[in-house]
DNA sequence: CGCGATCTTGTTACCGATAACACGGGCGGA
DNA sequence: TCCGCCCGTGTTATCGGTAACAAGATCGCG
């Protein structure tokens, strides 16, 4: 293994001056941060990430809380997960996942919070550690998200476009603000058309909207779009469709939202707006580790825009032939 | 944060002591180590882990390579890594995924290794750190995998013992041990039952299997069970079947393999045989781990019995109303 | 031309753990 | 009784880095 003396010994240096050019290169000559760089090249030096850990007082790790009761078998947790690791690692990070509300806070550099409730915000700001959620939220947290404003808008405008006479929401029943935010784009954007809006809110399962639709279906006429605030709402819909033999997508439309697995395994493919949930992930990552090394300074909100994918469930859709 | 020397000061002993008592405890007499103990409790001491890494010139790291082409939103990947991830944290380890065959192989205690083909022996024999693989091989490396050929083996004794008369297996055509081992659970317990077996292959993809069944509709008569060596062939099946006006699970039966979220999805719902993927995870890396301890000594080969799980594709089967 | 300010590099101590060695006390055998 | 060995514990050095301080060189300005 190299280590930071070899570096030193092999640019006739000391091991504080390859250590500056590593940490505070502005303090070196150039001179000699070439000869250092060269050395380190040369040897394929790598630091050893426990030392450094231990001489800054830092455990490399970040704990990750999914507070929300979630299976872990869901995809959208899954993804998420992996995006965040894959954010950590580039830094030499390591996560550990908390599910349980057995929590052990200490030994982590930092949290990444989702799933946070009201009450969850009490011990939230008792941390004593750079936080960062994901999940929009009006704390003042930093944190990092899909648009989901602007992803309902984009699905609202697809369905103007396509010239939908009726456009129909599919809302989840929460008060959290990523449906808040669904519904206002979809609403902001009907508005704006000069179109009735129509929202129906439900639990988000896949049967729920289609007993939901079954249930009504009298009173949606042909030329109907369906903006969903879900992938599970929007199948239960296209199967409520497919089930009252509506036309789909020359009748009927829909567009789910997430774009998460759901979207690819369904039959037709589902249209969606899909969220780039892994990238979601490393910059969530990203975002830590960037205000765990500027001491806790705030990071502000991250919207990250998110794809309209436009497949057989909406007219002017395509549909690929994989999976 | 608590460290040795405060645990060793609060016991009046030497930080070597406690030391020993963690790592030796056969070293210290009863009574100091009783001391310690409680000593550890009162202060809460947790191990500083880059220290201890530092000291013993490890890494706390593991290197995953998946060698397959695979898109990491594959959910039994995600499954899978999610649960060498826990494996891993529970000995505060971390994980770095390996997708690309660009490796640095540095920079770690020990590999877990999954996918590999013949030419990738080649440079897993050169590694100088312990190697887990993921899934059967034949190459005598220590390994850890569902009981694939018991699995087929407990899904084709639900379908003799539902009375279909016809079980036919539809498989994977890879040589890969998984899909032969799949395909000698069926085939043993067919001949053990003076069945005649009937054996396709094709590709992973449900549409192939589709396609498939559809093409030969004439040739499957009622009271047939399909046992199928993946979810997505069954759901290919399901769908076929459905398309072609076969009752099911009535008149005939399918049954898949993996149990890794698309059974869920579809609908109705898969019976399949149910890796428990999670806990494989964890496992390879308990296995993994614990090779690195005994210093490279070698774990032999673990195979975890699936669950079968009987849903509404096949008689016998029940359906829970989630999702 | 002299002295302090500044800029660059080296030296020392320390982060929290562990291995190797040192040491003192109890024990058994001669 | 004395010597040597073993057993249990403490001391020292070390892992690979970094911060704080020290020291030498360079510079500007009166």
């Amino acid at each position: 293994m190299i280590t930071l003396s070899d570096v030193a010994k092999k640019a006739n240096v000391s091991k504080m001056t390859v250590s500056r050019v590593i940490n505070h290169p502005e303090q070196v000559t150039d001179e000699l941060k070439q000869l250092v760089f060269s050395a380190m090249k040369e040897l394929n030096y790598r630091p050893n990430v426990a030392a450094k850990a231990l001489a800054n007082n830092r455990t490399q790790v970040i704990k990750f809380f999914i507070l929300e009761d979630i299976d872990t078998t869901e995809p959208y947790y899954m993804t998420l997960l992996f995006g965040i690791a894959k954010g950590l690692d580039e830094k030499q990070y390591a996560m550990q996942l908390i599910t349980n509300r057995n929590f052990d806070l200490d030994y982590a550099d930092g949290y990444i919070i989702t799933g946070a409730r009201g009450s969850d915000y009490e011990w939230i700001d008792r941390l004593e550690k750079p936080v960062v959620l994901f999940g929009e939220n009006r704390n003042g947290y930093d944190y990092v998200d899909t648009d989901n404003k602007l992803g309902t808008q984009m699905a609202t405008e697809a369905a103007l476009a396509q010239g939908y006479a009726n456009i129909v929401f599919i809302g989840i029943d929460v008060k959290e603000p990523f449906e808040y935010s669904r519904e206002a784009g979809y609403l902001n954007t009907l508005q704006k058309a000069q179109f009735e809006p129509q929202i129906f809110r439900m639990g988000n399962h896949s049967h729920a909207s289609e007993q939901f639709i079954t249930a009504h279906w009298a009173e949606f006429s042909p030329n109907t779009a369906f903006i969903c605030a879900s992938d599970r709402l929007a199948l239960g819909v296209v199967r409520a469709i497919q089930h009252c033999d509506g036309a789909l997508p020359d009748d009927y439309g829909v567009v789910g939202f997430d774009g998460v697995f759901l979207d690819q395994v369904s039959n037709p493919k589902l249209s969606t707006v899909k969220q780039p949930v892994t990238r979601l992930g490393q910059l969530v990552a990203q975002m830590l580790l960037q205000k765990i090394q500027q001491s806790g300074a705030p990071q502000g909100e991250l919207l990250v825009t998110p794809e309209l994918v436009m497949r057989h469930t909406m007219r002017g859709g395509a549909d690929a032939q994989t999976e």
